[in-house]
DNA sequence: CGAGTAATTGATCGCTGTCAACCATGGTGG
DNA sequence: CCACCATGGTTGACAGCGATCAATTACTCG
């Protein structure tokens, strides 16, 4: 049976919302995905239109793209393998999605999506959960660029990369990373993400390695030698001990939670275990 | 009966989600509800503590703070009447809460409300917009904060001030407010806001009093004189024109396209109209 | 191997933060 | 009622972080 086969070589098979939601659900998302693939620069989706477009990064990283009217334009958030784009029951993103690297897309029809959504509370709960971890991290993301300046960014993001590399790295092994982080974008792309330009990119980085927190590997790899010295100018100490909150285990507790809830009010389906 | 009294003189009866519910879950509401006062500069909630409280603004302004370890702090939100306030699901925010005026609350214990979430499908959905627009803002803001000089910064917060205004006047009167806005904040947390300092808040405000855009009435208020220059500089063309989406019919509209998808499932509770 | 792109390094300038002084307002107490 | 003080906002002088412009080096690809 295909529909049955299509998931089994995903990269991020049994991870986020796919292994989240039951194994009805899962048949039903399997049945109506589709994949696509973009090139490095390729736009996916244009600023403002209606795309009519879910889904979840496979491999690659997008980027959420705000523009001013004289071009100036900011790079307003990451996505990364595992994540989701798009807008549920919204289509319409005030964002340009464009690929940052070569990137491959498991996508839905937004309307198929939103059904699916509708007809299952947990993982509609899972998407508000999501979404309001995106919140978070947005949040962050304001106090980064309102108060910190570039070589505490720097320091962020080069523990933001090792954090998503380590998590890669749990799913599939057990063991840690080794503390060399390879950046997924270039250094155009960093620099409009983290509010700055390359040259000071550059200079921040060999500032740090100065300094003795990294060693330069080379332009796109960089081996964190003092993990507490760089938390610390980041200025963020817990950067690292957490992860995002809906990967965690005490979400899956909550949503158990929920699910009792949901069984004192005879709404739930009778599906609960997470099947292929 | 005084749980039928409870909402009628609230500033934010019929509006946002208490507008959105049904009679019977506002019946609900209504009844696990109650009010909280805080005066200018305390504290709601501290960062990261367990809250175990949701609710919305009635009057005031509240802020959402952020620390950094050597006590610079930013400002990563603002949360003015009619908008909620804490986590559903999850009461472990990240950021503190303060009342940036003083304000009034309303509250609910956040694992009740999680139940009445829970067993309202359009409820639910309806804070997963929310939730949606307030992501669309914060990266908004990320866009501001990452390539926006100051008085660019300014004038935009003056037609957000100015377009929130229209908003309560539209929502008592049918006229459009004068186009006088008055800061609802002090000095030192709109530069908290904005990413700088009071200094050069002064500065930008007397340089765009200088250029014609608005005049100076006193400390707070501000007529602004040249909308169109104003929004140019701000760099967003739409800003007035496009209020937070949840606000609109079109998601009006959304919602009942949705109802139509649960009746379907037949998960409807056959109470669609909006009663008191 | 040459051309084009990406990254680095250097020099300079300016926006804006910092420090300090001044002014306006409002509350307090004698 | 007024002196006093505290607070918040404004104005000015100055300096520094980081942007900008320019030149050089390193790397990629045809």
């Amino acid at each position: 049976m295909p529909v049955a086969q299509k998931c089994q070589n995903c990269l991020i098979h049994k991870t986020g919302i796919c292994n989240f939601v039951d194994g009805a659900t899962h048949l039903e998302l399997k049945r109506y995905s589709h994949f696509r693939s973009y090139a490095e620069g390729e736009t996916v989706f244009s600023e403002g239109v209606e795309t009519g477009i879910v889904g979840r990064v496979v491999s690659g990283t997008l980027k959420l793209v705000s523009a001013l009217a004289d071009g100036r334009q900011h790079i307003v958030g990451l996505i990364q393998a595992g994540e989701m784009f798009g807008r549920v029951f919204d289509g319409n993103s005030p964002f340009a999605i464009e690929a940052a690297t070569d990137a491959t897309l498991c996508c839905f029809e937004q309307r198929v999506f939103d059904t699916i959504v509708v007809r299952n509370p947990k993982l509609e709960q899972e998407l508000l959960l999501v979404t309001l971890d995106e919140l978070d991290a947005a949040r962050d993301w304001i106090m980064l660029l309102g108060c910190q300046h570039v070589i505490e960014r720097v320091a962020t993001f080069l523990l933001l990369v090792l954090r998503h590399q380590n998590q890669i790295a749990n799913a599939h092994t057990k063991q840690p990373a080794p503390p060399i982080v390879t950046f997924p974008i270039n250094r155009r792309d960093i620099a409009a993400y983290l509010g700055t330009t390359t040259e000071t990119i550059s200079r921040s980085l060999h500032t740090l390695a100065q300094q003795g927190m990294i060693r330069i590997v080379d332009h796109q790899s960089f081996e964190i030698t003092q993990v507490k010295a760089l938390t610390e100018l980041a200025g963020r100490e817990d950067i690292l001990t957490l992860p995002r909150k809906h990967m965690n285990p005490a979400v899956q507790k909550l949503s158990d939670q929920h699910q009792l809830l949901l069984d004192i009010d005879e709404l739930t389906t009778g599906e609960q275990g997470h099947r292929d």
